[in-house]
DNA sequence: CCAAAGTTGGAATTGACATTCCAATCACGC
DNA sequence: GCGTGATTGGAATGTCAATTCCAACTTTGG
């Protein structure tokens, strides 16, 4: 019959100076108003009226809604591993790892607590709805692990992790708590949840620390 | 000026059986259709047909979506205590927990991973747009966790948890486990980050053990 | 049995929204 | 300098959603 299924793709075409910069407004401009409404609350024409640009310009630059969330779940993966970067490299010790739950702690309440991780929001409201989203969405969550995992796993092979400790294990169980609590502070406008929820999975991290 | 913001109120009125009767299947339909496609993806219509029920009679029971949105949210949380009732009673050892926990994770499974957590995923998707809806699943968690919580106080007085032990924060910790864990394995869609999760958290409720 | 209130059907209204189209500019390699 | 393809504007299209309205029918309490 037909070729594998696969998103509707806009040509691969030479951009512009003018072209990648009008895309990336575009993009950005869509992420910000997804992440504070939501993808289904957010509409064309919203996006439209807030960078600027008219409906011909993000048809032809995504094809449809479908492909411009795609390429928002890209950009809000780059731009979270951007934004924690110094210290995502460096996760290979129990004050880095509080450290750097710390940040997003205080980021959330500078917030005010409102909207919880751009990714997590995505997942949950596309997960089902959107194959090629949560496929998408699997690997950025993919990506956000591998830092944690592989600092835990430096902390295990200079003997500072006992052997006996599942590094990969850990290191989802701290995303999920990272997850869980965003949802847990989100909803009850306080990051109290989300600071207990880290902080017991960093304990218990630090319980396997060799003696 | 105005009286405080109040969610658009059917008028309290007597109900017949049949309008009892309708009132819940419609509720019960609205709960199937927003947890498999979200709220802003089940259209008033879509509930009419699957409930086969007409306008007039979602409008007259329950003003307006949003009205019905809340009536399904506290129908979710309802339905999740019962459906846990037995177990969420009893958890009071490390034991009971595991247990609790892997029913979920069986469920899950049993679902080839589609859909997440019926509150949580209403909660990702409301909190920031409906504050009255975030109340409400505000109120649904807090139903939810006082049973773990209450569980591990009771092991605590039992002295079979070292006073040091912040039940509160662990009862927290948990839930946020379940959450983050859930969406973790409804992207991946493997129930693997949901027991790793859990099983973190409650290894680490273990280490709080008195001997 | 009668009236008030509860229940239901279904059409009509109004407004968005995703998407398409066409035609006009504009940039750049040859 | 020219032509091809990139970029843009803006109107038009068709669909579908939320909600309202009104009229008919039914139940219930007195």
């Amino acid at each position: 019959m037909s070729a594998p299924v696969k998103a509707a793709e806009p040509k691969r075409q030479r951009l512009t100076q003018a072209g990648r910069r009008t895309r990336e407004r575009i993009i950005e401009t869509a992420a910000e108003l997804m992440f504070h409404r939501g993808v289904a609350g957010t509409s064309i024409p919203d996006i439209q009226a807030a960078a600027e640009v008219s409906a011909s310009q993000i048809y032809h630059y995504f094809g449809d809604k479908q492909g411009l969330v795609l390429a928002v779940i890209d950009h809000q993966t780059d731009a979270k591993l951007a934004q924690q970067r110094p210290l995502l490299d460096s996760l290979d010790s129990i004050e880095a790892l509080r450290e750097w739950c710390d940040r997003a702690a205080d980021r959330q309440d500078a917030a005010g607590c409102e909207g919880g991780c751009e990714i997590g929001s995505l997942a949950s409201e596309l997960a089902d709805s959107d194959e090629s989203a949560r496929t998408g969405l699997a690997g950025a969550f993919d990506r956000w692990e591998e830092p944690i995992r592989s600092g835990l796993a430096r902390m295990q092979a200079r003997g500072e992790l006992k052997e006996s400790a599942d590094t990969a294990a850990l290191a989802t169980a701290l995303l999920a708590a990272i997850q869980g609590g965003m949802l847990l502070s989100q909803v009850r406008r306080s990051t109290t949840a989300y600071r207990q929820a880290v902080s017991t999975v960093i304990d218990h991290i630090e319980s396997h620390l060799v003696r």
